[in-house]
DNA sequence: GCCAACGTTGGC
DNA sequence: GCCAACGTTGGC
């Protein structure tokens, strides 16, 4: 799950945390979080737009899927003025800060990874702010050496 | 329903 | 700042 730094970094999520993974406006990533996820999943904190981006950390999902309230919200950079609040058009969900790695995994070293060249992050064109990982390329993440304390 | 134009993402 | 990739919009 992506987020710039600039805007919402791993630290802040680290200083409170469960969170709302708010402002995702893609119809895809609606369904990862409506039907993809399950309460006790895991997924990687990406920052993108940063130097460099890459996988900063690990969290939880800890809520089921329900309306983003920043859709409502006129004064927020995520309103959404054709989403009306009787049928909400996009969702969330809530998430817990686990883990920060000792060091950013840069892209440039997962795509050079001879077992990550399937995973959806690595893939070239591939701009979603949510993707899948498989419990492979989970498994081969959290065994490179040296990011875990 | 097609598709060109436009906007956004995000790595580099 | 550039630009590839891709999603969305809107005219028809």
């Amino acid at each position: 799950m992506k987020s710039e730094p600039d805007v919402y970094s791993i630290d802040d999520l680290a200083a409170k945390s469960p969170a709302m993974w708010e402002g995702c406006r893609n119809y895809t990533v609606r369904i990862f979080f409506r039907d993809q996820m399950a309460i006790g999943d895991l997924a990687f904190f990406y920052s993108s737009n940063a130097d460099p981006s890459g996988i900063a950390g690990v969290m939880q999902i800890v809520s089921e899927a329900y309306p983003d309230p920043t859709q409502f919200d006129p004064n927020s950079h995520y309103f959404d003025p054709k989403s009306p609040v009787e049928a909400p058009r996009w969702v969330l969900r809530d998430v817990a800060f686990l883990e920060k790695f000792k060091r950013v995994i840069p892209l440039a070293e997962l795509k050079e990874h001879p077992g990550l060249q399937e995973m959806m992050v690595v893939k070239k064109g591939q701009r979603l702010s949510v993707m899948p990982v498989t419990p492979e390329e989970w498994g081969i993440v959290m065994a490179i050496p040296g990011i875990r304390g």
